[in-house]
DNA sequence: CCAAAAGTGTTAATAGTACACCCATGC
DNA sequence: GCATGGGTGTACTATTAACACTTTTGG
């Protein structure tokens, strides 16, 4: 065999996302356990290797199963790292021998996309610590993962526009039309007036309207509405252009 | 370290798309010259396992380049393929002994797409054998590379949608609007009429008209139109939502 | 002349945009 | 009463869709 030819080890890394009460993304970041660590450099995204008899996308559903607790979360596969630099840090590499009991100074990672309501319980079976982190605070992270979160967003962004209902991912069950629309703001570069936007979501008949209403709030309650992805699948059109 | 962690090779396959002049989209597929092989299963698509120290975007550019002899040509990466059995073909373990002086029984690879005009001569530094097939001829093909195509039929289609102007990558320099509505006829769902087509191109600046017309044809020529990419980038709208 | 496709024009329907206006609630 | 946002209506504009009509060319 051509020494030449890579031979190494292939992850799965996870960049789930949030919407906080302060129209805010979020993502999920664990914590690595390790002393020779410094402290400002254990975040990292949510990830393992995948085992030899594992696809990639299973490998992703188990990660998040382990992170969040949640099954059948929705996910999607969006670019492959193989940046030949990507693992070479010292720190990183330190970590990896602890982690995995192996050196390993390469590793081609498949990064994935996932939606979480962010008042979900997360229930990890592996990790210590997972937090929600807005996207503007997320701090210095091993790896290349910086860089698959800056990609993530655009990736989060092409989602939304081809597939609307994945939205609802992000909002609680019962949500206001402001809600969506704040939502919608975050993710879409298109701008429209809320009041548009208020007369539109209402005309569709998947986002159906609920008999309950905001309470103290200091000017008119707004009607909570839920969506319905029956019917969503059912009528199957554009939406928002 | 843990035996069930995979520790495998990882590949690039390149799906190459050019459009005939029978309005089909066609692919370009090459030839393994192992004699132990069928020839019914010979054809695959262009691929290679990359480098140790080698990025996939770099490895793609690479075969890119061995199988037609054009440097920067487009390309887009689509997709990780990672199916645990999609190499455990006998006859493709055998291929990959010989082509590789290895045994090597499971592989990860990284699909990408590409665009060539289809009268743009190839000069494969690599394969002796490069043909156009058209997409609903080709052939029963090794490891998954049937599902890759499959999938890629789909991804060219987004591509399409999310930036029109990679369409003229399919076309010769100047071309007819038949020809250009031909195209994204063949690529889009969306059902658009002809003249309306013809009306909204020819409404762009950066469809330049040009002063040659078609020759020899039984009805009106047609005026040919080539593509101005600074143009497009200036204006940078949206063209045909 | 006929068939076939190029290319232009006209019109109606649809969708998007910009606001005006009234409603409900807490302070 | 006032500020804030909910919710509806209306008028204007831009885009799309349907299709009629004229032009050009080979046979």
């Amino acid at each position: 065999m051509s020494p030449d030819f890579i031979h190494t080890y292939v992850s799965v890394d996870c960049v789930v996302f949030g919407f906080d009460l302060e129209n805010r993304l979020n993502i999920l970041l664990v914590q690595r356990h390790v002393d020779e660590i410094p402290l400002e450099r254990r975040r990292k995204l949510p990830g393992s290797l995948i085992f030899s008899n594992e696809d990639v996308d299973d490998a992703a559903e188990r990660v998040l199963h382990e992170l969040t607790g949640i099954r059948k979360m929705v996910l999607k596969q969006f670019k492959c790292f193989a940046d030949p630099g990507r693992a070479n840090n010292e720190h990183d590499i330190t970590w990896m021998g602890k982690e995995y009991k192996h050196h390993i100074d390469r590793i081609i990672t498949v990064a994935y996309l996932s939606l979480c309501k962010i008042d979900h319980k997360i229930n990890s079976t592996k990790y210590d610590n997972v937090d929600w982190f807005p996207i503007d605070e997320v701090p210095e992270l091993p790896f290349d993962h910086n860089q698959i979160i800056s990609e993530s967003l655009v990736e989060i962004r092409k989602w939304i526009e081809s597939d609307f209902s994945i939205i609802f991912e992000l909002l609680p069950k019962r949500f206001t039309i402001r809600q969506l629309y704040q939502l919608y703001s975050a993710l879409s570069e298109k701008y429209i007036d809320i009041k548009n936007f208020h007369k539109k979501i209402s005309s569709f008949n998947y986002i159906v309207p609920l008999d309950e209403i905001e309470k103290n709030v200091s000017h008119r309650a707004a009607r909570y509405y839920k969506f319905d992805a029956k019917i969503y699948k059912k009528n199957n059109t554009k939406l928002i252009k």
